[in-house]
DNA sequence: AAACAAATCAACCGCGCTCTA
DNA sequence: ATAGAGCGCGGTTGATTTGTT
């Protein structure tokens, strides 16, 4: 193409901000038309510059196979990558000789060929910890995918858009929201619900802001394993799916089995969820003898953190009125659904129908009949009732996949 | 048995982030 | 500071399977 051949700026900003579509027009026109009007862009330059930028194909598409992969496809993947690993996606199919682009060959090993990849029926420990995952984190299958050891996210995801999000609605329970579809934390309800929420709100930014510096470690623990030096060797593992030693919510609604039998005395977890070498605990959930949840956060773990621990009351996170639990328990007769503690007013409900008397399967029944009434202002009793409903119902849902609590 | 509907899930697409030169 | 490459993520699609009439 010539020089002359120039772009007016205002077909220059058209085309920087058209799809290819509109650009293959405007490529088109400027073939035909003279460049009457003067201008300062080099049409080869708007095209290796602006064309692709940010969206660059992932890879010369014509002639690249899609669709389905075949056994011998999957053998060579694998083959290839037991063989060499995989440095770089693009450059992948070609050294293995498919007829892939590098982002499919990824999808494919990341999704399905992985040899760590479990397969098969969701077990009701996983399905508990997606539901409360999800409504701590929202659509965040990665993040989730990290506390499911050998689920991808795509899996969890395809598992929640075709299973637990239709439970839940069945339920009456919002997925997105995880409340109550006819009990919702309006503005017309007490300022306690919006307290919770925000409450709520503030536990998922924290886990947010806790996975985002677990990706932070992460990262720096591989650029320590590439130059090993003698502080690399007491490095925490980083890697969540290979089952984060931090304690995070999921952890902590799990750890809080460890004293159930006195559950107004102060609990510390120290258990380690993966077997692996004992490491100290970064945060912890604790139940303090004022009834009190403390969310206790290793000052050091998080730039820019109120390096105090995060004191949740249980009225400051989770309160809402009998109302909204009559409506959260309607429907209720999966087990499963005793382990959505912990989230939205979905967790609320079951905290308040949780007793020491009573499993959280019989809560659900008693809530119904009204038989279990709390007013707004909760007394001591309802207090440790609460708390060890809180206690009972975590420990309910341990599964014996759940190792071993000290 | 056939036709249709619903469910499932592997794979794709496009966006945005991070890293590097 | 910036552009570009590479990658990961989440949303979506569509082929296949399963269930229902």
């Amino acid at each position: 193409m010539e020089n002359s051949e120039l772009i007016p700026p205002v077909m220059l900003m058209i085309y920087c901000s058209s799809s290819v579509a509109w650009r293959l027009l405007i490529l088109l026109y400027l073939s035909f038309s003279p460049s009457g009007l003067s201008c300062q862009f080099d049409l080869r330059k708007i095209t290796h510059h602006t064309a692709f930028m940010g969206r660059s194909p992932c890879c010369e598409k014509i002639g690249l196979k899609k669709g389905p992969w075949t056994p011998e496809e999957d053998q060579k993947l694998l083959a290839f990558i037991e063989e060499h690993g995989h440095g770089s996606w693009r450059a992948l199919p070609a050294k293995a000789g498919l007829q892939r682009c590098g982002k499919s060959c990824r999808l494919r090993w990341t999704n399905y060929l992985r040899p760590d990849i479990k397969r098969g029926k969701f077990s009701l420990q996983e399905e508990q910890t997606i539901i409360q995952l999800h409504a701590l984190l929202g659509n965040r299958w990665s993040a989730i995918a990290t506390h499911l050891p050998n689920r991808t996210d795509n899996e969890i995801k395809n598992y929640w858009n075709t299973h637990l999000k239709k439970r839940l609605a069945k339920m009456g329970i919002d997925p997105v929201t995880h409340k109550s579809i006819s009990g919702t934390l309006t503005g017309t309800t007490n300022n306690k619900s919006a307290k919770a929420a925000a409450s709520l709100s503030h536990m998922a930014q924290w886990e947010s802001a806790r996975l985002e510096a677990e990706a932070r470690l992460d990262r720096e623990s591989k650029i320590r394993t590439a130059t090993p030096t003698p502080t690399a060797l007491h490095a925490q593992p980083t890697n969540v799916s290979a089952a984060s030693p931090c304690l995070d919510v999921l952890h902590a609604w799990q750890g809080a089995k460890i004293d159930l039998e006195s559950p107004t005395s102060t609990l510390t977890f120290t258990e380690n969820n993966s077997g692996m070498l004992p490491t100290p605990r970064t945060n912890r959930l604790e139940v303090s003898e004022s009834n009190s949840v403390m969310w206790h956060q290793r000052s050091d773990e998080l730039e820019g953190e109120d390096n105090d621990w995060q004191i949740f009351s249980k009225h400051q996170v989770l309160e809402l009125d009998s109302k909204e639990r009559e409506d959260d328990f309607i429907g209720c007769e999966e087990p499963w659904f005793s382990g959505m503690a912990g989230v939205g007013s979905g967790f609320t409900s079951m905290m308040f129908g949780v007793s020491n008397e009573h499993d959280a399967s019989e809560c659900w029944g008693e809530s119904n009949n009204g038989q279990t009434e709390h007013s707004n202002q909760a007394s001591d009793e309802e207090d440790k009732n609460y708390w060890n409903g809180v206690l009972h119902m975590v420990n309910s849902e341990l599964t014996p996949q759940s190792p071993p609590l000290v």
